[in-house]
DNA sequence: ACGTTATTTGCAAACGTTTGCATATGGTTT
DNA sequence: AAACCATATGCAAACGTTTGCAAATAACGT
């Protein structure tokens, strides 16, 4: 029969004139427990809705089996990516999931991280907000020895693990890609600097400047958060200059679009009065028109070697953390017609 | 002093010669705990990095603060917008998010509907795979009470809580004003009818067109999952009947943005030669030349009422559950050139 | 001075599972 | 017939927290 609340496996040992401790190794499959008994237990369980109960579990065991994930915005396309190659990957190995955003608060990472440390999780993934440069909220996780993974946007100082995009790389190849096409005054509009992604790349244009031997103009360049209506604002900046750049990188690809909108709004020609390119190959730049040359991320294999690592620093008992692993992806320049005026002519 | 591992309750009573009742009741803010030792309490826990463990606590009070996300695919446009704004609701009632992804697999949602059972989750929220129609290993949770709420797609049979967007309206909406636009000869492609949404999309469409007196034509009918590859297929057999329909209502943005690119390739000018409507209006949908002219689902309030329906699920005592709820989230026809020759015209 | 009440703290059981150790049974070996 | 092994099961403690109840102390009124 069925009782109401609660099932217990104290329940089912009765019923069956067991002791709890055969009924919880018949239910893991211990060797030493009879089959005739296994199938017992296996039967009674089925008609009686017995419900398994991970949280005493996890007690007994102090083991959870969840991550967990802490990201700026779930619905952004680099993300999202990212979180299913994640959860694709634990769930290999047996792991859930359980996943948190900061909307790029730092008031809220600093919670979340509370939250997330005392829901016992086996380790934590994280994406910082585009303003944490404090990273000492997550000291706790050092100091409990739970492995803490970031990815895309990480602490520069503070040491830890860490896989991130070639941003720098990213940087230096869309500007030298922008320079060969014929720009000259090249603007760059990217986010805050206190983010270790736009520093990077910051970093990157400058050097494919330098070495063009070209001046970065410091009313080209500005730094904020990458949305349409700041995108646009800027702009309108550039416009004033008199002069429209004959080049634009942007940090991504709504800005992107945006400079692309706002340069057809005015009658400038893409690619051949100003070339574009945007960053992480949002499902939007391919098919726009023209369609937008951008910095290729490959944020599923992101998440999954995230993911990978995650669970070698949990399972690899031999080598606990004590070497901090770093790892970098490599990017691809996608040539769209934004900036190519020889595809642009072929069409 | 600092221990290195776990540091308990116990650990902090025997510290300050109390009792763990009392350390307990001085975190939980017990009125009846004195200042002066709740002060003394906090001290310790800060310097000692202790680690409150929620597990104990979960099964002690029988309750995890867990809800679990079930979801086809995490990262599309849509789920990703609707799992932004549950976690966001969720987290103001204190609540987290576990998410699990079925990849549309029968045999995976199968699976973690029983991971998330036994995870001592206090409510389930789904939206199933594109070919659940036995909804019968969800009846676990409702034999357990555990409150279970369905979004998007859902059973039309299996009596549940169910959010969902006018599916039916959308279709009749935008069969509508294709006709009223001056098609005649539409199309549908549509995803499997095993999935609610496509049954009701194509049940709109129908009226629409029975309504106006216009026949449908079967060779104009077509259901699949809706990526590209597909899409395209199916403009081929299209394209192969001797003259293109001169309408299209494609029951995702993918999809419409895939018959767009098979008619430019073709020389099959859009609108006027055939209009296009979309569904689910992807950011895509608005930057394409010419805009798609698709349904807004409003997915961050969808998903913010799912949360909510289920937040006063579990509050609620009063009334559990005994009646279902089904809500229906209204839609919007966004007309964009893809189908309005006036709109394409104006430019 | 004594009963009454308010305040603060402690005891111990409980949540459901797991596991080391001990035990029981039957069968095999010498 | 004694000693031994293999197999199957049970006992009881533990994981860390919470809470009803009891108890200790202080404060108060009559």
């Amino acid at each position: 029969m069925k009782k109401d609340s609660p099932y217990t496996i104290k329940d089912i040992a009765q019923e069956l004139g067991l002791s709890p401790s055969t009924v919880s190794r018949a239910l893991s499959g211990h060797p030493h427990i009879s089959q005739e008994t296994k199938d017992r237990v296996q039967e009674v369980v089925e008609k009686s809705g017995y419900r398994h109960n991970a949280l005493a579990s996890s007690l007994r065991n102090s083991k959870s089996n969840m991550i967990g994930l802490l990201v700026p915005r779930i619905s952004m396309y680099f993300q999202s990516t990212v979180i299913t190659a994640i959860q694709n990957k634990l769930h290999e190995f047996g792991y859930n999931l359980m996943v948190c955003q900061s909307n790029d608060s730092v008031e809220m990472e600093k919670e979340l991280v509370n939250v997330l440390y005392s829901s016992r999780i086996e380790g934590l993934i994280v994406s910082p907000t585009l303003y944490t440069t404090d990273f000492s909220h997550f000291d706790i996780f050092n100091k409990s020895k739970i492995p803490l993974v970031f990815y895309d946007r990480v602490p520069k100082t503070h040491s830890a693990h860490k896989i991130v995009g070639d941003d720098y790389q990213g940087g230096y190849l869309s500007t030298k890609h922008l320079i060969e096409q014929g720009s000259r005054r090249i603007a760059h509009i990217s986010g805050p600097l206190s983010c270790s992604i736009y520093r990077d790349r910051y970093a990157g244009f400058q050097e494919a400047m330098h070495e063009a031997g070209l001046e970065v103009e410091k009313s080209l360049v500005h730094f904020h958060e990458l949305n349409r209506e700041n995108a646009l604002a800027t702009c309108e900046k550039l416009y004033a200059l008199g002069e429209f750049p004959n080049g634009v990188f942007a940090c991504n690809d709504t800005t992107a679009i945006a400079v692309m909108e706002f340069a057809k709004k005015h009658g400038i020609a893409i690619p051949a009065d100003v070339k574009i390119v945007g960053y992480s190959n949002d499902p939007r730049a391919e098919i726009i028109e023209p369609a937008i040359t951008s910095i290729e991320q490959f944020p599923y294999e992101m998440g999954e070697q995230a993911a990978d690592l995650m669970m070698s620093l949990i399972l690899e008992k031999v080598n606990p953390g004590r070497n901090l692993i770093s790892m970098t992806t490599p990017i691809e320049l996608v040539i769209r017609k934004s900036s190519s005026l020889s595809l642009a002519l072929t069409t």
